[in-house]
DNA sequence: TAATAAATTTAGAATGAGTCTAAAAACCAT
DNA sequence: ATGGTTTTTAGACTCATTCTAAATTTATTA
């Protein structure tokens, strides 16, 4: 655990956003202003084959990184794009009989409005 | 509807895999040789905007596109990368009441190890 | 502690999916 | 057919991510 893996560590726990590479790569370079993105690449990948980390992809260009490895829905909403976490109920195991087979992991995306947009008549900034 | 774009819904159609761009230009070009890429990706957008195809993102690097728009569940092999359809049942019930609202659309996918694959016990090719 | 081996960091080049642009071609309504 | 709109095309461009090779740090062993 070298330094900069533990900033890289801390500013995705820091919060509950779901940050991008390069956001992380922007706030680990306020505390390690020499860090290199190359280093925020990598480690993302070690932390996530630690499983302390998950990448979840396709939210928007660039992948983004979720504070805990257990997986969990995301809604995110299709006008200003935050991101919030929800569980479904037993879902595990709806799965693992749906497949017919155990899994190694899921990923679930909502596309919704969020309640704040819906408020503006689906008005875009 | 030009001869370009029903060639893309057509190479689309033609089976139940889910090709990427990459893969849908090679397999229009047999038939269109002129084709151009940017011919392709114009086309999925417009394709998709007319909820005849489904964009689905994050199996890997590239985008891979469904000839059904209707949500349903993808099972991805992590050995072998193969891609199966399944679906849940009532499960768009079960989402809007989780997130307490309509939904527009949702992904789901399930990583997990395909009979084949699991029979050479996780021997990678 | 010194010497050596292994892992990590760094800057910048490379890759590759997807987008943009501007000119040519095709399509459409009158 | 004529003029106007849409689509296609080739290639340049963007940008997230990966790769590379040298330098640095960390760990190990003497």
């Amino acid at each position: 655990m070298t330094k900069q893996r533990a900033v890289i560590l801390e500013v995705i726990r820091s919060d509950m956003c779901h940050h991008t590479a390069d956001e992380i790569f922007t706030l680990a370079k306020e505390r390690l202003p020499g860090i290199s993105r190359a280093t925020v690449y990598n480690n993302l990948k070690v932390l996530e084959s630690e499983k302390l980390i998950r990448r979840i992809t396709g939210d928007s260009l660039s992948d983004r990184y979720d504070n805990s490895y257990i997986p969990h829905g995301h809604m995110i909403c299709e006008d200003c794009g935050g991101v919030k976490d929800f569980n479904l109920r037993d879902f595990d195991k709806m799965l693992s009989d749906a497949i017919g087979s155990d899994f190694n992991s899921y990923e679930l995306k909502v596309r919704y409005l969020c309640d704040a947009c819906r408020a503006r008549t689906g008005e875009c900034v």
